[in-house]
DNA sequence: TTCTCCATGTAAGTAGTTACATGATTGG
DNA sequence: CCAATCATGTAACTACTTACATGGAGAA
């Protein structure tokens, strides 16, 4: 895990635990509703494997954040959780503790393009326009969900719909700046720094 | 680790890996001057241990990837990695492999924010001011290693100079965002949707 | 029937971290 | 001499993942 993330000593709960606090909170009871819900919200921020989720739900339980019960559908069983006063208390503390929250992301396709000068040309432009595609693709799954966003700012959850528009405007971001690279590369009358790597200099 | 960003089956080289041998390619020779490579450069989306770098070239070394000799400075011993035919030819088949690279973020300080509205109203302010220094600090950071960005450029890296304009331009995104967020706040007319968690409706 | 969805859980493994240990060199 | 930097490495640990196992419910 992210070293800062998580600072755990001794029986204190880590960002996951918060985060199926949080979702618990917002209306998700089971634990395959946390999972949707994740999957739903901020994924394009967080991920959570279901193997997190039920051990997580169980420590939550035991530190009195969180109270289950027994619910089943029908004959299928089920177990339902409801936030405690203790547990609104701990979220809200959790999401007040100011300790340094360093912007951390790792993503292979920005390594992977930093690193193509070692590629030739037209392979470099193919990894650009696939870094692009993703962020194309990335705005289209976050379209998809803005209506759902904007109904809970309805119910008086507005930032929800902050984190998304963030996300669009993040992956705009990159869409323009990958743009304004491929252009400067296409562009016929190039200059002595756009040079790339083992590239015949009189190549048009 | 996040699931998609190595698929090690049998014995593969993992990201971490080819981040170390792209450092190397690059001019980074000892462990140590790797690291201060990446902290330098990547670290805005990608981060990598002091314990990681020294297995890391162990396992390229045996690979064949990268060759390493003994070049103590003075009394002090030091190993220096210079990257191989081989290296340079895996390096580049790593780039283009294209094998799906999903965008995931794992970032708390978004993760904060979309649960905001559990919060009071200046609390949340007060978060939302804390994830919006962040990032200019972040943009502070990205500025101060432009010029060597630039440097590499002209030197026909012109890859890293986009990375790092599109983490400035990232951070930006988040800025301007938050700052659309605050002022629809801030705005005395406020509308219903607007209303925030356990607000008084008559505050003004 | 078979497929997909709902639902919960375990087992085994990897990646990655922090913390520690060691020691030479350089600059104030 | 002391602190910071250069340099390499190990030990212990946690977070997290994939893969698997199980099974009911509803739809085609």
């Amino acid at each position: 895990m992210l070293a800062s993330q998580s600072q755990m000593t001794g029986n204190e709960l880590g960002a996951p635990a918060y985060v199926v606090l949080g979702m618990v909170r917002l209306g998700a009871r089971s634990g395959y509703e946390i999972k949707r819900a994740v999957e739903l919200s901020i994924r394009f921020f967080w991920t959570i494997s279901q193997a997190q989720i039920y051990p997580s739900l169980a420590r939550l339980e035991r530190a009195g954040l969180v109270r289950g019960r027994s619910q089943p559908l029908g004959r299928r069983r089920r177990r339902t959780f409801a936030i405690t006063k203790r547990g609104e208390i701990a979220l809200r503390e959790w999401l007040r503790r100011d300790r340094p929250m360093p912007f951390e992301l790792r993503d292979i396709g920005l390594v992977k393009l930093f690193f193509a000068d070692a590629l030739d040309r037209d392979e470099a432009l193919a990894l650009l326009t696939a870094v692009k595609r993703r962020s194309e693709m990335g705005i289209a799954t976050l379209r998809s969900i803005e209506p759902a966003a904007q109904r809970s700012e309805q119910q008086g959850n507005a930032h929800p719909l902050l984190t998304l528009q963030m996300g669009i405007a993040f992956h705009q971001a990159i869409i323009e700046v990958c743009g304004q690279f491929e252009h400067k590369f296409l562009e016929p009358g190039r200059r002595a720094g756009q040079r790339l790597h083992k590239r015949r200099r009189g190549t048009p």
